[in-house]
DNA sequence: GAGTTTGAAACT
DNA sequence: CAGTTTCAAACTC
């Protein structure tokens, strides 16, 4: 009478079926014939019956797949569910015992929690047949650790639904009509079927004793870890910390797939068994008709860890078996951090987890949001910043090469980012800030520092845009030359112990690593106190000093990623001083920071890109475009194919310039924005409408006459074309900083709360009309 | 790789 | 705050 499948193994945290009870050799089997049932279940209409069991002291032979995981996973209790009559000693043992020891059982000091809770009766009667799969589909839902989350729900399949009706009809159905009636209903969607399964379940009327027996068995269930269980704790740490490992049966099987796996998943356990074992034929009857509980288990409802499932599938060669994979999806969750289910109705264009997916990717890949980097913000100094933007593209990769490994130097100190929206700021776990910094929690702090260990790829350039790396040229060189933009910014310090600001570690709050170059460096963990003094000195002197060099105008959020990621949207904080270098060599800030020069600079004979001469070389590209064109786009290190990817290496030197080979403007420039696109980043332009504010270095002068009316061209541009979202005050009556024809900068009256805020003052917008 | 240039940081 | 010095990265050869 008793199937193998029909055994739900019930741990702490899910249930699973471990093996087929009704063989002799079966650690259940064997196990269960000494106990005697809690409580014991008759099905008024099959005259069929299924025990509760509590398992006091689970046997060591009954692990649940998660065995290998906790010792929490241990099979604490068991229901055996009934079903075609079947001549077995198991059943007749228990039920025999059932009728004779189940009032010991009761008042047993082991069972007399559970026994209470579930109630004072020893037998519950159940109507139909179709009951009973209730029991199987809601205990799971009914299970303590699966609550709290909508994909804990055990999603009944058509056929589930299909048969349960037919059962409830008292009709039977072939299997060949089920599996019509299967796929027939197979591309509905999964919401659907759960959205279906609940309304019908809501509609059956007919099942109010055995809802009442599934709440009760709830209670049992989910009170499956008394204190009695404590002996189990200890999770060990190769586990997916089952703690909180929750199981999903789910349907993910195409119409295409059903006939294939039907054999398969008919002798497939309604759960998995740890050791997968899922072609083996546990339905030993061989019996042609496929009753209700096959139909579960054939189910197309099958719970799955998802871990074991995945690597079982990568080392499968059985199609079935990837098939099987390929349908099944796997939730489970962990304290706290969920991973999350791909429960998909499609599994052809969702395929589930790649088979080497491990649990970290499993949580970086169905997590992104939860990603605790996936907010950052630009960061502290260069290096932050970096950070930043990886992890504003969610693009959070962990490369843990040794050389890479950094510390974050954990300060009591908080910046002040000005300029930081403060959301960015809760959400960026510097150890600068405090948040992290005052939290005990040294894994956060990994994970940071992990998150950033390549913080010097990006320099400060933006959001996705790169420099190379300011390391030592030989290594500068090695890494450009393998393709590897992601170096670790390593600094080169011989006399200031990597305690100053010159260090580039240091300034971006980071310890230096073995990598570096440095000599007596006392950027250490181990220098721990002196560094983070050093830190209090240089932070009493300057408290934005491990700010962020380069800021962005968080303003401009409203408009949208893309405009936060234009590099003329960002500022220094401080602006650049340059004299001789034009600020057109990373010698400037403002240039290595991938930002146009604004009214704090102090630089002299500027030609910043970003800045006012931009507008000049834009001119000379409309003019020549042939060349000029060239240079701007080579300027930004874009050729019309990486304007549309991003990352690109900026300009070693204006020489470059000349020497890019670039494409016409005119191609350049596709989109509106693309002549100033900076890894496809939209700058922000100057208007007239708004006379630009008085520029301080007189350097910035536009020697183009002409310039005039390039900017009503920008103008009309920006009123005629510029997205909606441009069109604003924002846009029109923000200060702008531009170039005038006197050469003078002149604040605009409009942009009185922006030029308030030093992120403001510098902003600019530069648009750009196309070129037909 | 050595030397030079450059500009920020540090110092006075 | 300005001038000077120190420093290390960027750059050139």
């Amino acid at each position: 009478m008793w199937r193998s499948f029909e055994c739900l193994l019930i741990t702490r945290h899910g249930y699973t079926r471990q093996e087929d009870p009704t063989q002799p050799d079966s650690p259940v089997f064997n196990y269960l014939s000494t106990l005697s049932p809690i409580r014991t279940f008759n099905l008024s209409s099959s005259a069929q019956s299924f025990h509760l069991f509590n398992f006091a002291s689970p046997p060591s032979a009954l692990t649940s797949p998660l065995n290998n995981c906790s010792k929490d996973s241990k099979i604490t209790r068991a229901i055996l569910l009934p079903d075609e009559p079947k001549n077995n000693n198991l059943q007749n043992r228990i039920e025999d015992r059932s009728a004779g020891t189940l009032n010991a059982a009761e008042q047993s000091d082991v069972h007399d929690e559970e026994v209470g809770n579930f109630g004072s009766g020893g037998e519950a009667n159940v109507s139909t047949s179709a009951e009973a799969l209730k029991l199987v589909i809601e205990l799971p839902k009914s299970l303590k650790y699966d609550s709290g989350s909508p994909e804990n729900k055990i999603s009944l399949s058509d056929s589930v639904k299909t048969e349960t009706e037919s059962n409830v009809a008292g009709t039977e159905i072939s299997s060949a009509e089920l599996v019509q009636s299967v796929t027939k209903d197979a591309d509905r969607s999964f919401e659907n079927e759960m959205g279906e399964q609940r309304i019908q379940m809501e509609q059956n009327k007919e099942v109010c004793d055995w809802e009442k027996f599934i709440d009760e068995a709830s209670d049992i269930l989910s009170c499956g870890t008394p204190s009695k269980e404590k002996h189990q704790e200890e999770p060990d740490e190769k586990c997916v910390d089952s703690g909180t490992l929750s199981f999903v049966a789910t349907v993910l099987q195409s119409p295409n797939d059903f006939d294939d796996t039907k054999k398969m998943d008919s002798a497939c356990p309604l759960i998995f068994s740890e050791n997968h074992d899922m072609d083996t034929p546990l339905n030993k009857s061989g019996a042609a008709k496929t009753n209700e509980a096959d139909l579960i288990s054939a189910g197309k409802s099958c719970a799955v860890l998802t871990e074991e499932v995945v690597n079982y599938s990568s080392t499968e060669q059985d199609d079935k078996q990837q098939k099987m994979t390929r349908r099944r999806c796997l939730v489970y969750e962990m304290s706290g951090t969920h991973y999350r289910k791909l429960l998909d109705s499609s599994p052809i264009s969702k395929p589930p987890v790649s088979p080497n997916t491990s649990k970290e990717k499993c949580l970086a890949a169905n997590k992104p949001g939860s990603n605790k980097f996936s907010s950052l913000v630009p960061g502290i100094g260069l290096h932050l910043n970096a950070i930043a933007a990886t992890a504003k593209n969610k693009i959070i990769v962990k490369r843990q090469t040794l050389t890479c490994r950094r510390q974050l130097i954990s300060s009591p100190h908080t910046i002040t980012s000005m300029d930081l929206p403060s959301s960015d700021i809760k959400s960026f776990n510097s150890p600068i800030v405090p948040s992290l910094a005052g939290s005990d929690s040294n894994e956060q702090k990994d994970e940071v520092v992990q998150a950033i260990q390549n913080p010097c790829q990006s320099s400060v350039f933006g959001e996705g845009i790169e420099f190379p790396p300011s390391s030592p040229k030989k290594k500068r060189r090695k890494l450009e030359n393998s393709g590897d933009d992601d170096s670790c910014k390593r600094c080169n310090c011989k006399r200031s112990k990597c305690l100053k600001l010159y260090c580039e570690c240091f300034a971006a709050g980071l310890y230096c690593v073995d990598s570096c170059n440095c000599q007596d460096c006392l950027n250490k963990p181990i220098h721990e106190e002196t560094v983070l003094e050093t830190r209090r000195q240089i932070e009493s002197r300057n408290p934005l000093a491990f700010a962020p060099k380069v800021i962005r105008c968080s303003s401009t959020a409203h408009n949208g990623d893309e405009l936060e990621k234009t590099p003329a949207s960002a500022r220094h904080k401080r602006g650049c001083n340059c004299k001789k270098s034009g600020c057109l060599k990373k010698y400037c800030e403002c240039f290595q920071g991938g930002v146009g020069c604004s009214l704090s600079c102090r630089c002299e004979g500027c030609k910043n890109t970003f800045g006012p001469e931009g507008i000049a070389i834009f001119r000379e590209a409309q003019i020549e475009p042939e060349e000029s064109s060239i240079n701007v786009s080579s300027y930004h290190g874009i050729s019309e194919t990486d304007v549309e990817h991003q990352g690109e290496v900026p300009p070693e030197s204006s020489k470059q310039l000349d020497q890019a080979n670039a494409k016409p403007l005119k191609q350049a420039r596709q989109p509106l924005w693309q002549p100033f696109l900076f890894n496809g980043i939209t700058p922000q332009i100057p208007s007239i409408a708004n006379p630009p504010p008085i520029q301080p270095c007189e350097n910035r002068v536009t020697e183009n006459p002409d310039e005039s009316d390039l900017i009503e061209d920008l103008k009309i541009a920006s009123e005629d074309e510029t997205p909606e979202v441009l069109k604003g005050d924002y846009l029109l009556s923000t200060c702008v900083k531009s170039a005038s024809p006197n050469c003078k900068r002149v604040s605009s009256p409009h942009c009185h709360d922006f030029e308030t805020s030093p992120g403001w003052r510098s902003c600019r917008k530069l648009i750009l009309r196309s070129i037909p």
